[in-house]
DNA sequence: CTGTACCCTGTCCGAATGGACAGGCGCCCA
DNA sequence: TGGGCGCCTGTCCATTCGGACAGGGTACAG
C-alpha cells in the first residue's frame, strides 16, 4: 500500500468534500489524507499533512482558492494541484494555473475521468480541457503577458468595479472613494478597454463572467 | 427494513450526487433509488420511482429545477421534495416553495442537518432556513401577491433584460427585438420599477442575485 | 536618473439614458 | 361590454455617460 497517493480534499461545501471522498475511496491507489473548507486550512493542512495531490475549489468561503495556492507557493510549498469548479469560464482558472496549478476539473466531470485526472497529475503530467488549454495557448502563441482574455485590474480599478456593479454612478462612486467623478470616469474607461466591453453594464456582467467580481 | 426511506437524487454534478449517495447511505434509514442529472430525468424517475423524498438541485443542465418540479405538480404527483442549493439568495428557491417544496437546504449544509432535513419532510413538516422562511413570511403578513421582491416579469421584459445583460444599448436592442426605441425605454423602465434598480446595471446585477438571470 | 505604472484632475462635446407627459391595439376574464 | 394587462409608439428634456483632447503627482525598478 505503499504507493498509495495522498490527497487532500479542500472545498467550503460538505456534500461535495463527502462525495468527492467517497469516489476517492473506492480506489485502492487513492486516500484522503484530510480535508479543508477555508483558504486558510488548505495552506495549513496541506503545510501540515503534505499530501501527494491537492483537490482544490475555486470558491471557498474565506476568500479565493487562487490565492490559498498563491500561499502555498510562496512557502516554496509545491503540492501538485487540481482545481476543481463548477464553471470552466472562470477566469481565476487560468489564474490558477499560472500560480501553479498542474490541472482542472469541472464539477460535472464523470467520477472515472476524475480518478484518471488524479493519476496523471500525481504522476507528473498535466491535465487541462481544451477551453482552457486553448486559451493557455493563445498566451504561448502570442509570447506575450498581454492577453486581453486575462487583465489584470488594479486595486482602484477594482473599487470601481464593484461600486458599479452596485449601480451606482460616476458621481456617487466618486463621494464613495473620495475622489472627482472625473477620476471615476477615468478608471471606468480604463475597465470598459481592458475587459473589452463597451459600457459600464457590460462590463459587470463580463467581470462576472470571468471571475473578476462577485455579485455576493 | 420497510421503513425506510427511498430518496431520489437529482443533481447535475456527478460529485454531489455521489456525495449525497454516500452520506445518505451510511444511515440505515436512507435509501438512494435513483439519481437524475436533468429536469426530464428528474420527472421521469419521479414518475417511475415514486419516490418518498427528492432531493432537488436548483441548478440542472437542461433548465430550471423549479420547472422540474412543476412539471410533477401538473401531473399530480406530489412527492415531498427538498430543493438543495449553493445560494440562499436565489429567488428560485420561493419560486420552488410556491410550487410545492417542503424545504430548502444548502451545500453547505453538515451532514447531520441534512439527515434531519430529509427525517422531518419525510415524516410530514416543512424545513426552510431563517432567511427564507422570513421572506415568505413577508408574504403571508402583506397577504398579497404583490411583493416587491418575487417580481414576475413579462416574457418581453426578460427578453429586453437578457440584452441589457450583454450590454446592447436602447437602440441595438430594438433592433435585435425589432421594435422601436422607444418601446424599448418603456420595457426598460418597466425593469427598473419591478426590480427597485436605478439603472441598468444595477437592474441587471439584482436580477442575476435574484436568479432571473443567469450569466452564461 | 529615467522609464514605467498607478492615481488623480480638468474642459469640451456628442450620444445615450431615464423620466414625464400622452396615446393606440389586442387579448382575456368578469 | 367593460376593465385590466401586456405590448407598442410618440415627444420633450434634464442628466448621465463615455471619448478626446490635456496635464500633474508619487513610487518603484533598472
Amino acid at each position: 500500500m505503499s504507493e498509495q497517493i495522498r490527497i487532500l480534499v479542500a472545498d467550503d461545501h460538505p456534500i461535495v468534500r463527502d462525495g468527492l471522498i467517497a469516489i476517492l475511496s473506492t480506489q485502492a491507489d487513492f486516500v484522503v489524507v484530510g480535508e479543508a473548507s477555508t483558504g486558510a486550512e488548505t495552506i495549513e493542512r496541506t503545510l501540515a499533512l503534505s499530501p501527494d495531490v491537492l483537490l482544490l475549489d475555486l470558491a471557498m468561503s474565506d476568500g479565493d482558492g487562487v490565492e490559498a495556492l498563491i500561499g502555498l507557493r510562496e512557502r516554496q510549498h509545491m503540492v501538485r494541484t487540481i482545481i476543481f469548479t463548477a464553471y470552466d469560464t472562470d477566469e481565476r482558472i487560468l489564474s490558477a494555473v499560472r500560480a501553479g496549478a498542474q490541472g482542472y476539473l469541472l464539477k460535472g466531470t464523470p467520477r472515472e475521468d476524475i480518478f484518471q485526472a488524479i493519476r496523471t497529475v500525481h504522476a507528473g503530467g498535466s491535465l487541462l480541457t481544451p477551453v482552457v488549454a486553448s486559451r493557455l495557448l493563445r498566451h504561448i502563441e502570442r509570447g506575450t503577458e498581454t492577453d486581453p482574455e486575462a487583465v489584470a485590474l488594479t486595486p482602484r480599478e477594482e473599487d470601481v468595479l464593484r461600486l458599479l456593479a452596485r449601480g451606482l454612478q460616476n458621481k456617487e462612486i466618486a463621494g464613495q472613494l473620495h475622489i472627482s467623478e472625473r477620476t471615476v470616469k477615468f478608471h471606468v474607461a480604463a475597465l470598459l478597454r481592458k475587459l473589452g466591453a463597451g459600457n459600464r453594464t457590460e462590463a459587470v456582467t463580463m467581470a462576472v463572467q470571468r471571475g473578476l467580481l462577485s455579485l455576493s
